[in-house]
DNA sequence: AGTATCACTACGAAAAGTGTAGTGGAGAAA
DNA sequence: TTTCTCCACTACACTTTTCGTAGTGATACT
């Protein structure tokens, strides 16, 4: 991303939060005032956000209020492509989409699962949402990798010691046992979207 | 629901129609002129139509946009809680929430599930998506009464010649034969919704 | 019949907010 | 230095929304 002066900074991170918060975008003219410049200045800024790609602002002409959007990626959770292979973090510049998801406090991403190892109380094709954290309690479905395979979905059993086992829901695939040093945790389950009808809330990056 | 004028209810049926074809309300200028009245006759349809409870129009002041908007019944897919015991049709008007799925062509609802008879691919608590329809083929999971009896869920699998088995998922229950003369197919299933986070998509009725 | 009231429809003018143009200073980059 | 970007302001034209005003038709009361 290209690189933003202090006031547009300021100014996207305020539309940022307030967006989080409330759901929607304020009013330019009360947006002004609470930064304490003037309207045109704002929109000036807005104008320049809107060329480095950090909003959509577009004017309608005069005395109508102006387009005003954050993309998907400033607000929404990724969803991230069948199993990354590389590092999450890299993952999500790739992201397939954004879940627009208010409300939630911690940090989180969706993937889009490709096998049935977790079947059947996770499918094949399913979206599912995952917090980046470590899981509270043993036994918590997580998705995990072990040492720099893909990323998969396990229960995650703790037996102490740093020993660890992943645990498949369909018995047809194995248990592994695996240690706190081969294993990085990406993730812990906290729900799924299955079904093409939901899959239309998935907003694509424009 | 309150008896609507002429004017009014082509005003309200306008508003709906736009807001699901393209997912937002239009301008209040640019539907005055499509709808061939002046903008204050507009205004005071819809204050009209806010009166009666067929929509939100607040004022936010001179020369700023009012705040228009449809309440989630208009426009959202119905969530019912639990299992409800009568009829569909009548259990919708006490919906919990609304599911804001655009995009959608047929008629849908929404099933907060209770109990286990189809784990594990449907779980306790999991909402689920039905369409009001018939099954296309057998074996699909459908929302269904026998006789007068609450509505399940189950794999229907039809044997021909009017008879169906209603078969469970989980293999601690029974599969049932029953007949079509006693069975009412509410709807067929579409996916689901699982997990706290998610269920924040669901939109009370206020 | 006559009158009062209410809901619906409609238009003109004023108030408040928005968009554009132009000016200018401070600071960084070439 | 020159050039560019960032930032801020004034002034004015424009649009949207509101307020005030008015006519019509239905219903109910005197």
């Amino acid at each position: 991303m290209i690189r933003l002066s202090a006031m547009q900074k300021k100014v996207y991170e305020y539309l940022r939060d307030h967006f989080r918060k409330t759901g929607v975008l304020p009013d330019l003219a009360d947006l002004a005032r609470t930064l304490g410049m003037h309207y045109v200045s704002l929109k000036q800024h807005l104008e320049a956000l809107h060329k480095k790609g950090y909003l959509t602002f577009e004017s309608r002409g005069r005395g109508r209020s102006p387009i005003l959007a954050l993309p998907a990626n400033a607000t929404g959770i990724p969803v991230l492509g069948s199993i990354p292979a590389g590092p999450l973090s890299e993952a999500i510049s790739f992201a397939e989409g954004y879940l627009p998801l208010a409300g939630l406090q911690g940090d989180h991403f969706a993937l889009w699962v490709q096998g049935d190892s977790m079947a059947d109380l996770i499918q094949d094709d399913d979206v599912v949402l995952f917090e980046k954290r470590p899981p509270y309690r043993s036994g918590e479905i997580c998705a995990v990798r072990v040492q720099d395979s893909d990323v998969t979905l396990k229960y995650l059993d703790d037996l102490g010691e740093g020993r660890y086992v992943l645990r498949p829901h369909n018995p047809d695939y194995p248990a592994v046992e695996t240690s706190a040093a081969e294993l990085t945790i990406e993730g812990v389950y906290l729900g799924l979207l299955r079904g093409d009808a939901f899959r239309s809330l998935i907003q694509s990056v424009e």
